[in-house]
DNA sequence: TTGTACGCGTTATCAG
DNA sequence: CTGATAACGCGTACAA
């Protein structure tokens, strides 16, 4: 118990098993390459020494840290959680750790975190949406590190992605909600600069729009940070124009439970007096009273996937390859039917 | 744009520069001790190289990496996030980097973590609570690692600690109940081993009903994962047994809504049939309906002084000292009044 | 002010 | 199966 020592190093262990340094290494990342009894040694050594492997070190002579890292947008809300989870558990299975950081929505933010992730040798990263400045995927392709994008998917970007059709399943809800006889239809957005999310959402909405004779121009989405509070706002000064919307289609989950929020400040029944509905299908969606109609995205799927193809484009050094999972639309009690559907 | 070569190193830029790399090195890590003619070349042989120091590098030579990691039990919920938020800004502003990991409350998990952050050169290091192992603080103190707990004071504890008094914090809380005329009272706890939070939140409980004649044995308070639908299947179960409680006490705002879930599903009014309460006051607390009664706990404050005390550990090499934060009752719409109580 | 040279703790190559 | 030994990229005495 000597508390005031350094921490021990593969020398010490070398020596008090009496080996080289070279076995004890073995002894660690291939245990079949050394004999049983100079191995039960070696182990011994290092469990009366408590000798944990110094990264940087190991770092440095083997280039690899099985680290994979993580920049989402936020932790303070669930938004990202259920899928960042199971994409932890995947990757723990593979013998990778997950570091992750939160960027706060914030593109200077991300970027320094992505050199920093890097510079401390991530095998792979792991980032929430396409939309950022070209330059970055300069310098990750020259460090040669291997990006995968969740949340969102593309054929067309740099990176290769694990996500949704975000417009295609914003369009489908708010076609559903059409055919459901609603026209008089406001949104409350997300910041769409920098986040293709909340872009392609409002371009879903305006195709919906537009695939039925309704003007998109109309739409007028107003863009706030996802957090309650705005929603609740936004939801309150929306309701103040006449005439009055039908529905209003909430960028996230998050901005939703604001608007019903707003909705209960106001004394406005939801969904008689007015419908809401959100996009991701968080746990909170199920929890707030009505419930809430949203798009539900197959959250752990998506982090479980996102593991595999980034643990197989680092392994096998190949391009990732890119997958478009599907989203579900989940009718819940937020929303009034306006009119009845008999096709 | 040679984007197959390697990373640039020091030696890279040295020799671009035409000058040792020590010279490098120093324009880097102490720009004054170099003259304004070579720094202005060497800073240009950067900037053309693209250069970013190697990380390991860097930690083996100078043992330091300006990151400070954070083990928190779950990020599923938000329990922790507004917090960790306010530690992050904080740390960000003195000039160090958070890596975050989640142990999923097991707490293996968490060691594993621990050491992988350690290895990885974390200057220091947040953890939750103070219930683990002895043999990890031998181990961080070995390693020469400062360690500070938040999220729970103690005073006798090995190690610092930042948070408030959990059982003193739910003691008032209870106590008030009592004094509202709650008598029949239950609850809903996390599970307790190994998570002192949970464990002196179920003392302050029986404290409370001990100095107001009631028995504490008959509290039994149900242990579960901290997630909504085990809160809503343990108020279930708990309403199903006579007689019923007037009162069910949860652990945490999580289990909270998931009783009130399940008062739902049972087609109970709160608080006309039942009084639930929480812990924690996070967002969820006030967009549930009812608004819940709980503790407000000081998240941000906590997160904030956590990180200042955190690097003054690191920087200073000293202890830390520990500070007990204030918690307040925020009494909303989730609890009815059995008593008038004038005095 | 600048350069030389060594050490940090591993892994990997190559003999033995 | 095991042992020397050379990298890996950087910081820093020490020397010039």
């Amino acid at each position: 118990m000597t508390d005031t020592a350094a921490p021990p190093t593969l020398d010490d262990v070398a020596r008090l098993a009496r080996v080289s340094t070279a076995t004890v290494s073995r002894c660690i990342n291939s245990p079949d390459r050394v004999a049983a009894s100079t191995r039960a040694r070696v182990e011994t050594a290092i469990k009366t020494l408590g000798y944990t492997p110094n990264f940087a070190a190991r770092f440095m002579a083997a280039k690899r840290t099985f680290t994979i890292g993580a920049i989402i947008p936020t932790m303070e809300n669930a938004i990202f959680a259920r899928g960042l989870q199971a994409f932890q558990e995947e990757l723990h299975q593979r013998g990778y750790t997950l570091l992750v950081s939160s960027s706060a929505y914030k593109a200077e933010a991300e970027e320094e975190q992505i050199r920093t992730l890097v510079a401390r040798g991530a095998d792979g990263l792991l980032l929430i949406g396409h939309d950022r400045d070209p330059q970055i995927y300069d310098y990750l392709a020259q460090q040669h590190v291997p990006v995968l994008v969740a949340w969102s998917y593309s054929e067309t970007a740099r990176v290769p992605s694990i996500g949704f059709d975000n417009r295609a399943a914003m369009r489908s809800l708010a076609e559903r909600m059409i055919a459901l006889g609603h026209k008089r239809i406001a949104m409350i957005s997300g910041i769409s600069e920098q986040n293709d999310r909340a872009r392609l959402r409002i371009e879903g909405v305006k195709d919906a729009m537009a695939a039925h004779g309704l003007d998109p121009e109309r739409l007028a989405p107003v863009e706030l940070p996802y957090d309650v509070h705005s929603g609740a706002a936004a939801f309150v000064d929306l309701m103040s124009h006449s005439p009055r919307p039908s529905l209003v289609l909430c960028g996230n989950d998050v901005l939703a439970v604001g608007a019903l929020r707003g909705a209960h400040q106001l004394g406005l029944k939801v969904p008689e007096d007015v419908s809401i509905t959100g996009f991701d299908d968080i746990e909170l969606a199920q929890v707030v009273t009505p419930e809430l109609t949203t798009v539900h995205v197959p959250h752990r799927e998506m982090g479980r996937k996102a593991a595999q193809e980034l643990v197989g484009m680092v392994e096998e050094k190949r391009q990732g390859v890119s997958e478009k999972l599907e989203t579900t639309i989940m009718e819940r009690s937020s929303v009034s039917i306006l009119r009845d559907q008999s096709e």
